[in-house]
DNA sequence: TCTGGGGTCCTAGTCCTC
DNA sequence: TCTGGAGGACTAGGACCC
């Protein structure tokens, strides 16, 4: 998809339609996931600090994200690509992989392009949106494909041409080269694809170990047999949180790593899934990050026993100075627990009772007490019908009163405790349709 | 300028067992 | 009994991706 969580966004509210529009974290340490198209002529670009894209485009439409939203978009699109081929590897929630040859959806450059140009067209009609697609006979080729393809058009890789395409390209095309193998490569000497080739292989691994100089070699000969895997198994489960002003307070971090311990098991248990190994992550407040991990016996999804070990790692870690980002994780997954483990709780059981693993999460607690207006987020008011959220503060809140189907809507402010307005779910798209939108084309 | 959140994979060091 | 090497498990950190 194309800027996916932007055009979702200008797709459900006509009056940002054709302007900047920036999503991600509203906090002094957000950063934007996506831009709109329209904001990145003024620069933004995705991960890039909150507080530098406001610099840049301060009159653009900033909205946090709503994922539930772009997850049915994104159920949407995965449907219409489950319908060419049983072989579809989603990478998020806005691209995948297709193999076209196992679903027998296209044998040839010439049916590939056909079958590229009927999804997109599907793309459009169900969910309102355009997507990108890259055609090519490996992953790496039909990403690199579709990245050239945005926005909304179809790129294929015509068989024999691949190297001829790929030699001029920056190293950092390939995946799996980020900032630092690039620079690394490039002190080195090394700047194209050709130039990893010309290198040759002994060099690679030289310069950057085993397993990425193969594989780094092997990609800029165009060699790629990496299969689409349709059904990938999650290996850890994290929950993390960055805070607004550095936590200075010892008593203070170990109620927030008790708290991530609990949500981490709320998901853990919700994926049906326990895990053995528990990690703790701490950014401190000049950004250097550590992370201590402890393995049980067994696998485990008891709130008190990762409260407990993510306690005893917490002991290990000096946070004079500050913490600015604290996480759980829980790696080394399993579908099944180990009955003995809840010894390994015991002692503090007595204190956490069972009522602890069935409270609310946090966020919803403080959605009852102060009733919170995220901008973006749909709601409803009973006299004046659906709209979303421009802003909020100071006992106000901005409503703008349009759908997805109307022209831009007018605007209206009221107090924050309103009796008439409530929440509401998005509506969908397209009308008959329930929600969202996809690109990278494997075939 | 000042850096989110949720992941995966790789490397290297240490410890332990055989 | 001591020693050395191989290999696996564990731990920590780094890089990368979306």
């Amino acid at each position: 998809m194309d800027a996916f969580y932007a055009s979702a966004e200008q797709a459900s509210k006509p009056s940002l339609r054709g302007k900047a529009v920036i999503v991600g974290g509203l906090g002094p340490r957000g950063v934007v996931a996506t831009a709109s198209y329209e904001a990145r002529v003024f620069g933004v670009r995705s991960a890039m600090p909150m507080a530098q894209a406001r610099r840049l485009a301060p009159n653009a439409a900033y909205l946090v994200p709503r994922f539930g939203f772009y997850r049915s978009i994104s159920e949407q699109v995965m449907e219409l690509l489950h319908s060419l081929s049983p072989l579809v590897e989603p990478l998020s929630l806005d691209e995948a992989f297709v193999d076209l040859e196992a679903g027998d959806a296209a044998w040839d450059a010439a049916s590939a392009r056909l079958v590229g140009e009927k999804l997109r067209a599907e793309i459009r009609a169900d969910t309102g949106l355009t997507g990108s697609v890259g055609l090519a006979a490996c992953k790496m080729l039909a990403k690199i494909a579709s990245e050239e393809a945005k926005p909304n058009g179809l790129v294929l890789v015509e068989p024999g041409t691949e190297r001829a395409k790929l030699g001029p390209m920056s190293v950092r095309m390939l995946p799996g080269v980020g900032p630092a193998t690039g620079d690394h490569l490039r002190r080195a000497g090394i700047t194209t694809v050709d130039e990893i080739a010309e290198a040759g292989e002994d060099e690679l691994v030289r310069l950057l170990g085993k397993a990425h100089g193969h594989a780094l070699y092997a990609m800029a000969l165009a060699h790629d047999d990496r299969p689409v895997v349709a059904e990938r198994e999650a290996k850890s489960v994290s929950v993390e949180d960055t805070y607004d002003v550095d936590i200075h307070d010892r008593v203070r971090v170990g109620m927030e790593v008790q708290r991530l311990a609990d949500r981490c098991v709320r998901r853990l248990r919700g994926a049906g899934l326990s895990g053995r190994t528990i990690v703790l992550k701490v950014r401190r407040y000049d950004f250097s990050t550590l992370t201590r991990s402890e393995t049980l016996r067994g696998p485990t999804d008891d709130p008190a026993v990762v409260r407990e070990a993510a306690a005893r790692l917490l002991d290990s870690v000096d946070t004079t100075g500050g913490v600015r980002l604290l996480g759980v994780g829980v790696s080394g997954l399993a579908d099944y627990t180990q009955e003995d483990l809840f010894a390994q709780a015991a002692g503090e059981g007595a204190e956490h009772s069972a009522d602890d693993t069935d409270e609310e999460p946090v966020e919803e607690q403080q959605v009852v007490v102060e009733r919170r207006w995220p901008s973006g987020h749909d709601v409803r008011h009973a006299e004046f019908g659906h709209g979303w959220v421009q802003g909020s503060g100071l006992g106000r809140v901005t409503v703008r009163f349009e759908t997805p189907d109307s022209g831009p809507g007018r605007v209206r402010t009221f107090r924050t405790d309103d009796p008439e307005l409530e929440p509401a779910d998005p509506l969908p798209l397209v009308e008959g349709r329930p929600g969202a939108s996809v690109h990278g084309v494997g075939a």
